[in-house]
RNA sequence: GUGGCCGUAGCUCAGCCUGGUAGAGCCCCUGUUUGUGGUACAGGUGGUCGCGGGUUCAAAUCCCGUCGGUCACCCCA
């Protein structure tokens, strides 16, 4: 056997069965979830005009170098394309496409992209699942997504996440604490590693969210947002984690999260799962927006949105042991005459509804059993020559003590869904 | 973009230091069992040792380069 001439490029990956029946049972439960708040699907394009992206601001890495170029060949229009490295932007694109009415609840799901060097939980093209609602002010709005984040872990089985919770305030609050954290950290540029004292100049709010042992200590003394919270700011966050505490979704406030898009205002969150032994163990995240959609040329309109790492999520519950859906088949056809019999068979019974599978490669009778008995089947329905024959089929139970018994070929279809029923007791 | 570790059978890995005919376990196939799986035993298929160059009589093994994986940093879901 010569070796694979080709590979799935950098940081891609195929995703196989079983590993795949759990991604699809994720994904299902997320759309169970946002249906059952009244959201609607939407399914945008996988690329776009680049510009809708260099909006989120240029101080994020996402948006300077992180991003998957495409050039349209039509010499009259030459635009700009690129794969979406995240699906708040697009969305916001839509809204001010389309002037839905609002309140407008969106939820996606699909691949994105970031030119990135992977690592654990990081892909170069990843599945996110998400909503955005846009159109209010509410605190309600930034407590219901945050409850459907929630929920949808719950659901999924994980029982070790965490809810992180902070406000970054709206705009005047976050130019009173710029100015104070810039002058904190001006005081005390000596003690911090060289690329914080890098990135405090693009950002100083990132320098918060560096993991260099060095920083530690300039960062755990630094002025905390929330004392900069103006009445406006202080009252919505009161009522979001308020309205938390009424659905009882524990949160840990935690004054120094900040996120990695500069969009945001007032409340951001994030879920990380603890239980994950890597340095990425953020399985969501997400907050509030407010100015986006006016800065991609719509009208003044708030959003909030929040998106999941299925990759990471995936991690999150091969970690805590989470037992995978698989899609096992309930019937295995064994036929020895030749194999009509198992093609006419299993035909037969998948369209009532069955799963079934079969061997092929006329195969000897052990080997159809070692085959039948992998597949995790319930139930070997074998046919070899005395069976055809009779006009008969013998029936095995494989899961059991291996009882058999025979029976006519037409009533099968008929006794079969009893029979099953019986045997799964 | 920076750095550590790793690339040998479908999978998990040994062999590499000290160069001399490519190994184990699992999986898969066949048989013991003349129509019957899950146990046991026996046998078998499968590898230009990631790729390219160099050193050498001789390279999986030593050297250089390159690609990929992995983990961390930067950054981020």
């Amino acid at each position: 056997m010569s070796k694979s001439q080709f590979q799935a490029p950098k940081g891609t990956r195929d995703i196989m069965a079983p590993e795949s029946d759990r991604v699809s049972n994720l994904l299902s439960i997320f759309e169970e979830t946002l249906n059952s708040g009244g959201y609607g699907q939407i399914i945008s394009p996988i690329f776009e005009d680049i510009r809708v992206f260099q909006r989120l601001g240029d101080s994020s890495q996402i948006v300077t170098k992180e991003m998957f170029d495409l050039f349209d060949k039509d010499p009259k229009n030459p635009q700009h394309l690129v794969l979406r490295p995240e699906l708040t932007a697009s969305i916001c694109r839509a809204f001010t496409q389309h002037r839905p009415v609002t309140p407008w609840k969106v939820w996606y799901q699909g691949p994105q992209f970031r030119y990135e060097k992977p690592q654990a939980g990081r892909y170069r093209q990843f599945l996110q699942v998400g909503a955005e609602l846009l159109g209010s002010p509410d605190p309600h709005a930034d407590v219901e997504i945050i409850s459907l984040a929630s929920r949808f872990f719950q659901k999924a089985g994980l029982s070790n996440t965490k809810l992180l919770l902070n406000s970054l305030g709206d705009a005047e609050t976050r130019a009173n604490y710029n100015e104070a954290l810039i002058g904190y950290l001006n005081l005390n540029q000596a003690d911090l590693s060289e690329q914080s004292q890098n990135t405090m100049l693009k950002n100083p709010l990132r320098v918060l969210d560096s993991k260099r042992e060095q920083d530690q200590a300039v960062i755990h003394s630094a002025p905390v947002i929330s004392d900069f919270l103006n009445d406006d700011s202080k009252k919505h966050f009161q009522i979001v984690q308020k309205g938390l505490s009424m659905l009882e979704i524990d949160y840990e406030l935690t004054p120094r999260l900040v996120r990695g898009l500069d969009y945001y205002t007032k409340t951001t969150f994030e879920f990380i799962a603890p239980g994950l032994d890597t340095a990425q163990n953020a399985v969501g995240g997400g907050g509030r927006y407010d100015g986006l959609v006016e800065a991609l040329g719509g009208p003044p309109t708030e959003g909030i949105g929040f998106a999941i790492g299925i990759d990471r999520t995936l991690l999150a519950c091969e970690a805590e042991n989470i037992s995978v859906p698989t899609n096992n088949i309930e019937i295995f056809v064994i036929d020895t005459t030749g194999g009509d019999e198992a093609l006419i068979l299993s035909d037969e019974l998948r369209q009532i509804g069955f799963s079934v599978d079969r061997s092929f490669d006329q195969r000897s009778m052990k080997s159809q059993m070692k085959a039948a008995d992998r597949s995790g089947a319930q139930l070997a329905i074998i046919i070899g020559t005395d069976e055809l024959n009779e006009n008969q089929v013998t029936l095995r139970d494989l899961r059991g003590d291996g009882t058999q018994i025979a029976l006519d070929r037409q009533s099968l279809s008929k006794a079969l869904p009893e029979m099953l029923q019986e045997m799964t007791k």
